[in-house]
DNA sequence: TACGAATTTCATTTTTTTCTGAAAACTCGA
DNA sequence: TCGAGTTTTCAGAAAAAAATGAAATTCGTA
């Protein structure tokens, strides 16, 4: 038994470290993606303690990634009655999970783009020379697509799992 | 005729810098972000040194952003017969620019992850513990659903333009 | 209201990423 | 083969991002 619980350790903490590795690649930083690795498999809520111990890492740091993650909406906040502390548990569902992130990088990746096409092509709009209407021209076609894209993403965040399954298995299929 | 050049002049470089500042919020960097701005909205393709002029970067930080542009597959290098300069211009067409950050974002962002994952669910698979079991499902739940968006991934950039049109519009519609 | 436990803030340090500029390495015509 | 024009590399500088740790603040309760 204590061969199973060494490697279950092991898996653990592989998993932890990857997680974290990747997420620099996600853009977003190797703690946080570590935190939420070890909140996904963490049979019990955390408190900011156990987390600065398990990664070794700062109170500040602990605190701070946490909270973003709070922002998120990938971490919830659990009181425990009876007990002062804080308590940090993570989202599990996967289609959750997955329409978090959905959500939040079209916010941050998407509308800002949007915004900025959308401005660009308004400017440019009545420049009435052959350069002037190339530059419209593309920035229409951007601002057409990138809108698009920003609905399907609302679309598809929207759906439920078992609806969204059914679709894909038609793509898939 | 002079007022309508100068509001080109600056949607143009409005695009470009913003374009630039959105790039940090994409996880590439603000250089490579503003080259491919320019290259989309130049009606010629560009040598370096117009690159390096019309930016104020160094020679070698226009070098090593064109190379990186170019092997994402978003600007291409042409050669014009009598000239000893390479010339650097864009993809312009957004479904073509949609389907390359696709499949540049799977390879680095989803598939790693997918490895991850894979590796885990495997080391974990016969772990006979409660804790074990529940960590192994977690990992399988994970490696499905992300498997599940790489094929889906594949699916949708690998459409031509008109077709994935076509699906949106039963989606938007 | 005073105390201890916990959370939050933030100036500073550390680490990582990006940029520069000059040197080295190509390329091609004469 | 030489040399001017061009591309490529890369060590060090600069800038940006992340982490630390200690002080300040908040919160519940005695």
């Amino acid at each position: 038994m204590k061969a199973e619980t060494d490697k279950l350790m092991q898996a653990r903490e592989e998993f932890v470290s990857q997680w974290g590795a990747l997420g620099t690649q996600w853009g977003i930083n190797r703690t946080m993606a570590q935190i939420h690795a070890l909140l996904m498999i963490a049979p019990e809520p955390m408190t900011t303690d156990e987390v600065m111990e398990e990664l070794s890492i700062s109170r500040g740091n602990a605190h701070s990634n946490l909270k973003e993650l709070v922002a998120w909406g990938l971490v919830r906040l659990v009181v425990r009655k009876g007990e002062r502390r804080d308590f940090f548990e993570a989202e599990k569902d996967v289609w959750q999970i997955f329409t978090i992130v959905a959500r939040e990088r079209k916010r941050r990746e998407i509308e800002p783009a949007l915004a900025v096409l959308h401005r660009c092509s308004a400017e440019s709009r009545d420049i009435d020379t052959p350069e002037g209407r190339a530059f419209h021209e593309q920035m229409r076609q951007l601002e057409d697509f990138v809108g698009f894209a920003s609905k399907m993403a609302d679309r598809i965040a929207g759906m439920k799992h078992g609806f969204a399954l059914q679709l894909a298995a038609k793509l898939l299929g």
